[in-house]
DNA sequence: TTGATATCATTTGCATACGAATGAATTTGA
DNA sequence: TCAAATTCATTCGTATGCAAATGATATCAA
């Protein structure tokens, strides 16, 4: 229903304005922010059908606390891209289910020091090798070039 | 912290395991799930600093109104990928603003019918060009031909 | 040294997302 | 034709995701 829809009641042709209207050009299915939401949904979906325990926040918390060790919440949030907010319930939910534990900071009271539990460690380790499933099944529809080309141009755009 | 993480008390040289074992080569930020998420995130923000009457969730539905006209709810759902309980969530919200209303089909009483009011045809063909500034600036870091590569590539793994 | 500034964690509020369950209405198929 | 299967909309529960406000703690600078 753009601009050019018109109705008339009137007899003979109906006076159809020229599409010089940009309005009626835009898809939204064209949209780089449509097709990278859809993109992210199928690897959602993907993802939730290999990995059951963890969702894909709470993965990239055990992934990232496996890659460097203890660190502190905000820290973590920094590495994972999520906000303090965020973060804060992913960990939350990560301790309720005794996957990371708490400790507090000597010098810099301020910091909440966040760390694999041993039954945390071996979920995660149990766990990337699903994935790394996850990621190439994700691309399978890419050939390896391809792949190359499109991380690199998300890289770019991040 | 992967398991190559070796602590030794003993003195001499510390026995350091060969690295050869997968666990520690997975990187969060190398995989197309995180770069997908964070590409997200960052269009997100350039949606929100240009558009902060709607949500994109809340664009997408009306601009695909705006380009199909009226229908069902689940049938907009479905071309914006939405599913039956976001989509709703999304459209009452837009009802409680006065921008879509709502009607009933007379062959399928099933059918909640979804169009724009007149503010809401306003609101989105204000919007638009907004939109169009978004998904440019959003790619403004490629090349006329990277944007074709990287749109081809996502449609790939859509 | 101490007042201004900055950082960290927390909380609140709002808006997606989606699985699962449910009831109403429609379509299908034997 | 009518019982079974489908479709549509709704509701509930859980989990992000982020802006904004707040209190505790650190750091900086005059």
């Amino acid at each position: 229903m753009g601009r050019s829809a018109v109705s008339s009641g009137t007899a003979g042709p109906a006076l159809v304005e020229a599409n010089d209207d940009a309005m009626d050009d835009y898809h939204l299915q064209e949209q780089v922010g449509f097709v990278l939401r859809k993109a992210n949904q199928r690897h959602l979906a993907i993802f939730a059908a290999r990995i059951s325990d963890l969702t894909p926040p709470q993965f990239a918390a055990l992934a990232k606390l496996h890659e460097i060790g203890e660190t502190s919440q905000n820290q973590l949030g920094a590495l994972i891209a999520m906000d303090a907010a965020t973060v804060k319930g992913v960990i939350d939910r990560l301790k309720a289910r005794g996957l990371v534990d708490f400790g507090k900071h000597e010098a810099d009271k301020r910091l909440l020091m966040v760390k694999l539990t041993a039954e945390g460690f071996a979920m995660i380790e149990r766990l990337i090798p699903l994935a790394e499933q996850i990621t190439q099944e994700t691309l399978a529809p890419l050939t390896a070039r391809e792949i190359g080309t499109l991380m690199r141009l998300l890289g770019k755009i991040t």
